[in-house]
DNA sequence: AGCACGCCGACT
DNA sequence: GTCGGCGTGCTC
């Protein structure tokens, strides 16, 4: 009796803008949100309700049943299904491929739950009373009920009768157990003491906790964000509600996890980041999911952790460009965190010492509330800017006399120095001056950068290698030029010319994994290194006490960029590595080697001056209706030969043409970067001066595209971070 | 995306 | 006479 049976309307992890109706026997509304297998196509997939039961357009004979439920995953809430339709939607995303994103990659795997899939007792647990009746042997079933009869209700005390946690978890979601009272004070032993400005901006967002609000925190570096972070987690576990925390990049970031677990040694923790293996995220997830987590800290992925009791969402350097996803769905986790809190009802602590220019506007049009940090908690004042002025001075090994002469003067009071070049490899280019033969690379329109340690040429774009050729490998010249400068070229300068010291480089190259950055980190802090030369890796959030003396160099390049956001970057960057001075007790020094020392960049830089940069900036914004004026979407595609993708994407706008109002769409252009990994990419841009302009074309003219032969690839950028 | 079906060139 | 190229079309 088919027809009989309720229909289900499930979203399937395919590229395809629908969802699927299948039969649901023995199944109800309460069983929307849970994950089923279904036969589809040849094979099987795993797949999300999203409605039961429907009312199908398909033809009955046509609908297949669902294979399984599974039951040992309890139903994902209605508002974590609300959030990531929200995402497919605004990001124009197929929905079961934006389920894919958001779940753990272990929960969609048949095989890592088959086997919990076959006990019975897991099985039975959630349907404990129909199970009792068909399968009365179940013995772990048996069990359970009887120790629930017998008044067993805490959590501990069944642990204890030998029912593992993830035996408990399906029951204590059916609400068969009762919590426990949990213990989640905070250890405030080591705790500092709270300046004003601190105490000031926690009573504020304090005050207003239960309802949404959208706080931007600004402030300096070494102000005391992390405490004011710790201080709010610790009031939204009180009153028995989650945090969620989000950080750029876990990796980089194992100080900040170390405080929250000593803070909260009792709280349940949880770190999810994309290094964590399958089954940690899994039970990750599955823990905030059933809400016995109290803490979810983690990157970009981590702001689609579903959290029943979620009282407090907190954003760490909010404008880090990792909280934009770079490749399938093009989120943007600090954008979409802000929706959720919305969504939710709760407050959203957006942090920095320079924001966003998005979330700057946002503050100054009264959308969000700022609160400034701008005293130094530490005692020590801020760190001294200067600029040295390059145009008329010899340099030295790249070194200036001045920076050279600082650098000295740091390593003779036994202080450390950091000498920042954004650049990795020892040359970023190997030539032959007779010929002009370049080391390009043969996959990317990019040249192959010398790596003189590992003896190889490297592509940054793709990571193609090539061995360094002894002579021109076009006319024979045996003296090939190195041209340029690298972190590994500057180390072995700045060594010639420091002989006595103890230099260390920290780049990509030289530290590759987790344990080789704590060791370097450990190097730093016990003073086993006088000089530190390297790039942004060692910019980002950490203290080094030691540490006075920050020297630039090579930072001119991105000054005339033609991304519009290379000067937000560039000054996010320099404030976050001048922020590595002084630190402790010691005063900082910060110099910049440029030879446009009037740029206005630098001017507000010089001052530390981020409102007065974002004036500006905003101001110029505003001229030309970039965003945070106006909405960008990018349509871009890939081809072997450029023409192709440029030729798909004159064909894809026309589709639009009758849809252009209110918009600027732009000629399609190749990629600043034409070719990578030996595809050619072009891209068209789409403007609007309002989001919901934007978002109505993109509905609209997004479909029509599918009916287009399928010679590229494609794909849709929403709000791009990279033009 | 997979994976089928479906019509035109070089081979056991 | 077949094996196989990837162009269109479907997946409840």
């Amino acid at each position: 009796m088919a027809e009989d049976l309720p229909v289900a309307r499930l979203a399937l992890p395919v590229p395809l803008q629908r969802n699927f109706d299948y039969l649901a026997p023995g199944m109800g509304p309460d069983d929307v949100g849970r994950l089923v297998r279904v036969p589809f196509g040849k094979g099987e997939k795993t797949a999300v309700v999203l409605a039961l039961p429907v009312a199908s357009e398909v033809e009955p004979s046509r609908l297949k049943p669902i294979v399984s439920v599974m039951r040992e995953v309890p139903a994902l809430p209605r508002d974590w299904l609300a959030l990531v339709e929200f995402a497919a939607r605004y990001y124009h995303h197929p929905l079961g491929e934006a389920l894919a994103v958001a779940l753990p990659p272990g929960l969609r795997r048949a095989e890592l739950l088959a086997s919990r899939e076959r006990d019975p007792w897991l099985v039975a647990t959630s349907q404990a009373n129909v199970w009792l009746e068909t399968k009365p042997r179940a013995p772990r079933l048996i069990a359970l009920l009887d120790a629930l009869a017998g008044g067993a209700r805490r959590r501990g005390e069944l642990l204890a009768a030998g029912f593992s946690s993830c035996h408990l978890r399906d029951a204590k979601s059916r609400g068969l157990i009762e919590e426990a009272p949990a213990d989640r004070s905070a250890d405030l032993s080591s705790a500092p003491t709270l300046n004003a400005e601190q105490q000031q901006v926690i009573a504020a967002i304090a005050g207003e906790a239960g309802k949404f609000k959208g706080w931007l925190l600004h402030g300096i570096t070494g102000s005391g964000k992390t405490e004011v972070y710790l201080r709010l987690i610790e009031r939204t576990l009180a009153t028995g509600q989650q945090a969620l925390l989000l950080v750029p990049e876990i990796g980089l970031t194992p100080q900040l996890e170390q405080r929250v677990a000593q803070r909260f040694p009792r709280a349940r923790r949880i770190a999810l980041h994309s290094g964590a293996s399958d089954g940690a995220r899994c039970r990750g997830f599955l823990d905030a999911l059933t809400g016995e987590a109290d803490i979810v800290m983690g990157t970009r992925l981590a702001v689609f952790s579903p959290l029943p009791r979620l009282g407090l969402i907190l954003v760490d350097e909010e404008h880090d460009a990792s909280y934009k996803q770079q490749d399938g769905m093009r989120y943007s986790a600090r954008d979409l965190a802000v929706w959720r809190a919305h969504q939710r009802g709760v407050p959203v602590v957006l942090g920095s010492a320079t924001p966003s220019l998005e979330s700057w506007q946002q503050a100054l049009n009264g959308r969000y509330c700022k609160l400034e940090l701008s005293e130094r908690a530490a005692a020590a004042a801020p760190p001294t800017i200067r600029l040295i002025d390059t145009r008329r001075i010899k340099l030295r090994d790249g070194l200036s006399p001045q920076l050279e002469a600082a650098l000295a003067a740091c390593l003779a009071r036994g202080e450390q120095s950091l000498v920042f070049l954004n650049r990795r490899g020892y040359a970023p280019v190997l030539a032959c001056p007779a010929c002009n033969w370049v080391s390009d690379c043969d996959r990317c329109s990019a040249h192959r950068v010398l790596h003189l340690a590992e003896r190889v040429l490297r592509c940054h774009h793709c990571g193609s290698e090539a061995p360094v050729p002894r002579a021109c490998p076009q006319c024979g010249n045996q003296d090939l030029v190195g041209f340029g400068r690298g972190t590994q070229r500057l180390e072995e300068w700045i060594s010639q010319r420091f002989p006595e010291a103890r230099v260390l480089r920290a780049d990509r190259d030289s530290i590759r994994t987790p344990a080789q950055w704590i060791a370097l980190r450990q190097a730093i802090e016990n003073g086993d290194a006088d000089i530190l030369v390297g790039t942004q890796m060692l910019a980002k959030g950490h203290d080094f006490p030691r540490l006075t003396l920050v020297g630039v160099v090579g930072a001119d390049a991105s000054l005339f960029a033609s991304d519009y956001r290379a000067p937000e970057r560039l000054f996010q960057q320099l404030m976050q590595v001048a922020g590595r001075a002084g630190r402790a007790a010691l005063p900082g020094e910060v110099l910049i080697q440029t030879e446009f020392p009037d740029h206005p960049l630098f001017d507000a830089l010089r001052r530390q001056d981020y409102s007065g940069f974002a004036r500006d900036e905003l101001a110029q914004r505003e001229a030309a209706w970039f965003p945070p004026f106006g909405a960008q979407a990018v349509l871009r595609a890939e081809a072997d030969k450029v023409d192709d993708a440029i030729a798909f994407l004159v064909e894809a706008r026309a589709l639009g043409d009758d849809l252009s109002e209110g918009l600027r769409r732009f000629d399609p252009v190749p990629m600043r970067l034409v070719r990578r990994a030996r595809l050619e990419r072009a891209q068209l841009v789409i403007e609007a001066d309002q989001r919901s302009v934007l978002q109505n074309h993109l509905a609209a003219w997004l479909p029509r595209l599918a009916k287009l032969r399928r010679t590229v690839r494609w794909h849709l950028d929403v709000d791009p971070t990279e033009i």
